[in-house]
DNA sequence: TAATTTTTTAGAATTATTCTAATTTTTTCA
DNA sequence: TGAAAAAATTAGAATAATTCTAAAAAATTA
């Protein structure tokens, strides 16, 4: 566990965002300036094999990076962009049973509006 | 409904795989020699715009693309990359329960190993 | 401490995708 | 039908995320 490493972890854990690994850079460049773009993909990755964190894909054009391991759903509202984590009872055992196999890990994301957002679109609807 | 339109949307049509928009354009080339890979990205927007197929991403480096539109899970062998299609019965009403709110199409990806890979992987292992 | 291994760095290279501007095709409707 | 307008296509340049490379630095081992 270099120093870099340690910060690239802390900056995962420091908050509940999902950062794209140029967040990432961006927030551990504060605390270490001379921290190359190189390190932190390294570093990512290795914390994933590790099972510390977990990439994320799809959100946007880059991965996220989740600061739990642990798979669980991911809800992103399509008008502002922001991902909120939530979780499906006994939904390990349903997915088993639905593919007839064991499985290694799952990535389950939901599109949708959040309440601020859809308060936002009547509103305009009804400025219009 | 252009031409190449419609050979983009065969190509997808024509078989169960998820193929890359590489992919897509090498064979729609096949079929009609001048087409651009902008043309393809174009068409590929268009067609999932107009719910005739949905893009999945986050599988590889690049997006795949699936002759349904209707959300259905996706499980993945981590071998040998194949992707099959699969169902959760009543799973709608489920994930609107969990995340207390509508949605508009959600995205499930399962990896596993398949049978096939998971045989080899046990032949492998015997023979070392 | 010396030797070896691992990590980091800067920047080049690669890959998927988007953008641009010119051209071609399609559509509209007089 | 045919001129004008709108939409789609093309080739290639541009962009953005990520990976690769080779040299330097740091950490580990003996």
């Amino acid at each position: 566990m270099t120093k870099q490493r340690a910060v690239i972890l802390e900056v995962i854990r420091s908050d509940m965002c999902h950062h794209t690994a140029d967040e990432i850079f961006t927030l551990a460049k504060e605390r270490l300036p001379g921290i190359s773009r190189a390190t932190v993909y390294n570093n990512l990755k290795a914390l994933e094999s590790a099972q510390l964190i977990r990439r994320i894909t799809g959100d946007s054009l880059s991965d996220r990076y989740d600061n739990s391991y642990v798979p669980h759903g991911h809800m992103i509202c399509e008008e502002c962009g922001q991902v909120k984590d939530f979780n499906l009872s006994n939904f390990d055992k349903q997915l088993s049973d639905a593919i007839g196999s064991e499985f290694n890990s799952y990535e389950l994301k939901v599109r949708y509006v959040c309440d601020v957002c859809k308060q936002n679109e009547c509103a305009k609807t009804a400025g219009e």
